[in-house]
DNA sequence: CGATTATGATTAA
DNA sequence: TAATCCTAATCGC
């Protein structure tokens, strides 16, 4: 379940379980045989997220990059390796961790110049050491387009996806449709500031939750979507009870509120 | 057991 | 805008 949250924390449990041991790579599906090959038997020097992109440097002279896209999976089964199930692109074999790539929608060895490419069309990640806001802000000031579709694109603000697109401007009171521009600069404040606080909730958790982050602790069978999210996927708004509407913007569908969203 | 769906992004048209 | 890619869980029959 992938956006900005799932990444970061990949990055940093990646880190944390491979250190830096040598690992054993190898495409159990036999889709990344020779990348795979390339990075055998080398330790994992340091994973890095930007945004929904995650890069992994084995010290040598290319780069691991992964995205997961809308289906992909990349998850730690635990160590000594147990059987192979299902289509695995990529395992990486450590002392401690055994991770499984599955789905991805890119999995392949990039030059460091590649890398640069990437992360250059990349917006303010709200989860990196110092984004840059100003970019994102005049970003926002700059296009006529609906915020909800200016929020989803990643050369904007790198990280955020469909679930907390929605959640966000529910939190702001924002309709999606509204022109980007017309934001004030208190309301764009506020965007960003909740953007970086439900990311972070969800990068601590592990899950996407904008309610109460309280509620985690129950068990996860008991918790149901509609306690962990306000619009995404609701049919009546949790704050006023009114019945939830969709649009689709950039492509994609978006819930809000009538009533808590004003146009 | 087939159809549907999913928190994404690129390419082609 | 639509088609396409990638996989597994869930849903309906």
């Amino acid at each position: 379940m992938p956006e900005g949250h799932t990444i970061h924390r990949l990055a940093r449990d990646l880190n944390a379980t491979l250190g830096d041991a040598p690992v054993v790579a190898w495409s159990p599906q036999g889709r990344f045989d020779s990348g795979a090959a390339a990075l055998d038997g080398r330790p994992l020097v340091k994973a890095e997220a930007w945004g929904k992109y995650l890069f992994c440097d084995f010290g040598t002279d290319q780069v691991l990059h992964v995205h997961l896209g809308l289906i992909g999976k990349f998850r730690d089964r635990g160590a000594p390796a147990p059987p192979v199930v299902g289509e695995i692109r990529l395992r990486l074999e450590g002392p401690g961790a055994t991770w499984d790539l599955s789905g991805p929608t890119r999995c392949e060895l990039v030059d460091p110049s590649e890398q640069d490419l990437i992360t250059a069309k990349l917006g303010a990640d709200p989860l990196r050491h110092r984004p840059d806001v100003g970019s994102a802000r005049a970003k926002f000031a700059r296009t006529d387009r609906a915020v909800g579709a200016v929020l989803l694109d990643q050369s904007v603000v790198a990280g955020i996806g469909n679930v907390y697109r929605a959640e966000i401007l529910f939190l702001c009171g924002i309709h999606p449709a509204r022109p980007s521009r017309s934001l004030t600069d208190d309301e764009f404040d506020q965007v960003w500031a909740e953007t970086v606080r439900l990311l972070r909730i969800g990068m601590r958790l592990g899950r996407i939750i904008t309610t109460d982050p309280a509620e985690v602790g129950r068990p996860r069978s008991r918790m149901t979507n509609a306690d962990r999210l306000y619009v995404y996927h609701q049919e009546f708004c949790r704050r006023c009870g009114d019945q939830l509407r969709t649009l689709d913007l950039g492509g994609r569908p978006i819930g809000f509120c009538p009533t808590c969203q004003p146009a």
